[in-house]
RNA sequence: GCGAAAGUGGUGGAAUUGGUAGACACGUCAGACUUAGGAUCUGAUGCCGCGAGGCCUGGGGGUUCGAGUCCCCCCUUUCGCACCA
């Protein structure tokens, strides 16, 4: 009998839905167990059998949760205020408020589909105002808190998407979303003050199970470093210059220093007699892209300001130079230059030939520098501190400087503060009124939700400001404070504001008094294990451990990390249609980024004759026309097969390359466990637990000894997410299961314990059950077992029955391997040494030849050494 | 340039952490059953060799009775960071 998986996934999915199947419920005596994937932001475009590399798995591990007595949290929810889906709206000429419910429905159906265990009662929507109150209510606490601010800075803004956008968002200087290059611009915006946690995100990673690499790219991005400030006073009047330097210890070798174009002294400090051609370069260096800037291949260039500052440790007149190589968004925007042991000094000083001191060295001795030489060593030409190591000279200066006045040991971070505002509709509104005469309020919190208004015209405004301003029913408004008039802020918070609670909310999603109530989130936080791609490793995941930290500091969580476990899931790559790039895209003389390979538009698709078309493998987008859906999958080979395919496929982290034909292998596995099943079904006896197997023979016991291995692998690996070869696991099983139970023998029990049959069948339909939860619950049904198998226990082993009776132990000569003898498993090594040199082929090969010594290892080998 | 991870059959990938390399699967080949089969079942399948046997984990050294696994050098790929002072 052929499996009719449409007929029987219809009748559980339907059963689970029924029965509220995996509604987690607060409170329980069993142990909670909180799992949750990365929020999806619902597109047009639908889920791919790419989202399911990590929702399946997932899925597999809550399962197995269950069955092991957890009460298990895992819910859904959309990630749907943001410009992702306002995009979207915009391409196709919908509102975002009707298109996003509906897209929300679509994927839900599709989840569904697939058979995942969610607790839809647990939904959520960050663009609902029910939602999106409290991310309100969470900025307000920040600014309360001094952790939000409004600053006239210059952003980073993408011309194509009308807004200002994080330095998480900016990569090689392109908008992470569509590419553009990224311009500054100055605008008042609203920024929180994540660098006053910076010291706390980079020590708390010590306690996160995250992979190394995840934690790397968060510790790059906080980017922590010593070193000391230090104030050159200038000559003249004016302000001294204020510089940070990781190598305080080199101040000896300072002969010159440079400023960031855009440093506010410049202005000042440039001589009459060189002011044009200052302002020339600044105005220069203004109009060039980040990505020129960023571009470190490029010469030095720069220009001198005519002022001169003096070095403190030995008041020596050095020229103050203004360079692009200096970035104003680092440090303080301005450098002591020490060109014999900092590459980009060296390059610089060369260039406009400045003086080049050595003031370290390896042994004390000086000689001429050829190149910087950055390393640490030994202070030389450094008047009184001459002969201290590197280390030893950062502190005593830091010190001497700090008595003086003129500097301190400090730490810099990389980290800028997270520019929350953006001048878009698809968003929560910033919860501000600005009043002429109390200036930023904060609109009360039994105001909240500040609803964002239904508009015909959402699209960016093109002159900067959010469209909102445009709204003058919304704009308008009393002072909060005075009650006088008042216009509210139009800037609503970008995506990552929702994102980086939501996990809070989950414990408690219909909550309207609190953003979720203690009690539940004491229950349920924090999040045990968290998967998703690894795109978000600085982003949201930096921010949801900034807020959760904020939360922690004002009394309302008892924890700090909201993630214990993070693992990334790899993508699916699907093969793509594109085309080699014509002359003019290729980047030309003026863009860096060298493009060899441009995905086809869709309505290049038809026109561009096929020899042409290029195929590569790419990540699977609907933009880029290369995905397969999970709907059309599951119709071909039903939700089971399309689960076991995408965890065995290849390990979860890994990336993969879809084929169709894997997906075959995995259909037929699931359709020879039901077929055995059902052939065994007649025999099935529920009472084999305790009517002890009568007959034990030798295959009976082999086969037993499998199924007791493949219960501890299995469970083993689902914990440790090896899911591949967790699988795999089962279909050895399954292969020993035909061995010794052939359907084809016309009474499968024929010679066979019915009672082992029995104890193989229900345990098979156990482990299948993570994997294959449709074909699970039905089996199991068909025991005549009761209850869902998702609230069955795991199957115990017993160690006993799964250990080996005998085992091969390898025979090595020499170091390789010659010859195996079968033995009683922990044979003694005598035994063993007896066996092995009997062997014919063993004597053979010792024949006139000397035992120098045997090296036995119990249950694996006997190496001899012989000469 | 800096940092991280990885390189294993025709393919995806296993390998208890130093002890039978290639589990499991795809593909291929052969057989069985079939009116038929893109169904199912059985078997074979790293490479060279008729064979005995030899050779195999990116390349080269080393440690060891024994190395895919540990150490050193090199090559390649992917990812992250990068004029960060």
């Amino acid at each position: 009998m052929n499996y009719n998986f449409s007929e029987i996934e219809a009748k559980w999915q339907r059963a689970w839905r029924d029965s509220r199947a995996f509604r987690a419920v607060s409170g329980e005596d069993r142990p909670k167990y909180y799992c949750l994937e990365m929020f999806p932001y619902p597109s047009g475009s639908g889920l791919h059998v790419g989202h399911l590399k990590n929702y399946v798995p997932t899925d597999a591990f809550c399962r197995y949760q269950s069955m092991r007595g957890f009460n298990v949290l895992h819910p859904m929810g959309w990630d749907a205020f943001g410009q992702p889906a306002e995009n979207e709206a915009i391409r196709r000429n919908r509102n975002p408020r009707e298109m996003v419910p509906e897209y929300a429905a679509a994927y839900r159906e599709t989840l569904i589909k697939t058979g995942c265990s969610y607790d839809w009662e647990r939904e959520i929507n960050s663009s609902h105002p029910g939602y999106y109150k409290w991310t309100q209510w969470m900025f307000l606490l920040l600014l309360r808190k001094g952790l939000a601010y409004r600053a006239t800075a210059p952003i980073n803004w993408c011309p194509a998407c009308k807004t200002g956008l994080a330095n998480e968002e900016v990569r090689d200087g392109r908008c992470w979303r569509c590419d553009s290059a990224v311009e500054k611009k100055p605008m008042p915006q609203w920024f929180f003050r994540i660098t006053a946690y910076a010291d706390r995100l980079l020590a708390d990673l010590e306690k996160l199970d995250w992979s190394e690499g995840m934690k790397e790219m968060q510790r790059d991005w906080i980017g922590r470093s010593e070193g000391a400030e230090v104030d050159f006073a200038v000559e003249g009047d004016g302000p001294p210059i204020r510089v940070f330097t990781t190598r305080p210890d080199t101040l000896f070798g300072a002969t010159f220093m440079v400023l960031a174009p855009e440093h506010p002294q410049v202005a000042a400090l440039t001589v009459p007699e060189r002011r044009a051609e200052v302002e020339a370069y600044v105005r220069q260096a203004q109009g060039e892209s980040e990505i020129d800037r960023l571009n470190a291949e490029r010469a030095k260039t720069g220009v001198f300001t005519g002022a001169h500052a003096v070095n403190p440790v030995n008041g020596e007149k050095i020229p103050v130079w203004i360079a692009d190589y200096v970035l104003m968004g680092y440090g303080t925007g301005a450098i002591m230059c020490v060109p014999g042991h900092d590459a980009r000094d060296f390059e610089f000083a060369k260039k406009f030939q400045l003086p080049i001191v050595q003031v370290v060295s390896r042994d004390g001795s000086t000689h001429e520098l050829a190149a910087a030489e950055p390393g640490e060593g030994i202070a030389v030409n450094s008047g009184r501190w001459n002969g201290l190591a590197t280390a030893d000279f950062k502190k005593t200066i830091s010190s001497w400087l700090q008595e003086r006045g003129i500097g301190r040991a400090t730490v810099h971070y990389r980290l800028r503060d997270w520019l929350i505002s953006r001048q878009r509709y698809w968003g929560a509104p910033i919860p501000i009124v600005h009043c002429p005469a109390c200036g930023e309020v904060p609109v009360p919190e039994s105001q909240l939700p500040v609803l964002l208004p239904d508009v015909e015209n959402y699209r960016p405004s093109g002159t900067g400001e959010s469209p909102l301003a445009a709204i003058p029913d919304f704009v308008n408004t009393s002072c909060p404070k005075c009650g006088g008039p008042a216009r509210r802020e139009t800037d609503t918070m970008g995506g990552y504001a929702c994102s980086s609670w939501y996990f809070l909310r989950f414990a408690d999603p219909q909550n309207d008094n609190v953003f979720a109530s203690r009690q539940a989130l004491d229950y349920w936080l924090p999040v045990d294990l968290y998967t998703g791609g690894i795109e978000h490793a600085r982003s949201h995941l930096l921010y949801a451990r900034f807020w959760t930290k904020v939360l922690f500091d004002e009394g309302l969580l008892g924890f700090e990390e909201p993630f214990l476990i993070l693992r990334n899931q790899g993508s699916l790559l699907a093969l793509t249609p594109g085309r080699r790039p014509r002359s003019q895209e290729d980047g030309g003389d003026s863009g860096e980024k060298i493009v060899d390979w441009i995905v086809l538009k869709h309505d290049e698709r038809k026109r561009i004759p096929a020899d042409q078309v290029v195929w590569r493998w790419a990540r699977m987008s609907k933009s880029k026309g290369n995905v397969v859906t999970p709907d059309e999958m599951i119709e071909r080979y039903g939700a089971d097969s399309l689960r076991v395919y995408e965890m065995f496929v290849a390990p979860f982290e890994d990336d993969v390359h879809w084929s169709e034909e894997g997906i075959q292998g995995s259909n037929r596995f699931v359709g020879r466990v039901w077929r055995w099943l059902q052939a065994a079904r007649p025999f099935f006896r529920g009472d084999w637990r305790t009517a002890r197997p009568g007959t034990t023979t030798p295959e009976s016991r082999q086969v037993r000894r499998k199924l007791h291995q493949t219960v501890q692998k299995v469970g083993a690996q689902i914990e440790t997410f090896q899911f591949n070869t967790a699988v795999a696991a089962v279909m050895e099983l399954l292969n020993a299961i035909y061995s010794y139970a052939p359907i084809e023998k016309e009474a499968l029990t024929e010679g066979l314990d019915p009672l082992v049959v029995s104890e193989l069948a229900e345990t098979l339909v156990l482990l299948m059950a993570p994997f294959a939860p449709h074909l699970a619950e039905e089996v199991w049904q068909q025991l005549g077992e009761k209850g869902s198998v998702n609230r069955a226990g795991w199957p115990a082993f017993d160690p006993e029955v799964a250990a080996a009776e005998a085992v091969n132990v390898m025979i090595q000569v020499n170091g390789k391997i010659k010859d195996k003898v079968s033995v009683p498993l922990d044979c003694d090594g005598e035994t063993v040494k007896a066996e092995a040199l009997g062997r014919e082929k063993v004597r053979q090969l010792l024949a006139g030849r000397q035992v120098v010594k045997m090296i036995f290892v119990q249950n694996k080998m006997l190496s001899i050494v012989c000469r």
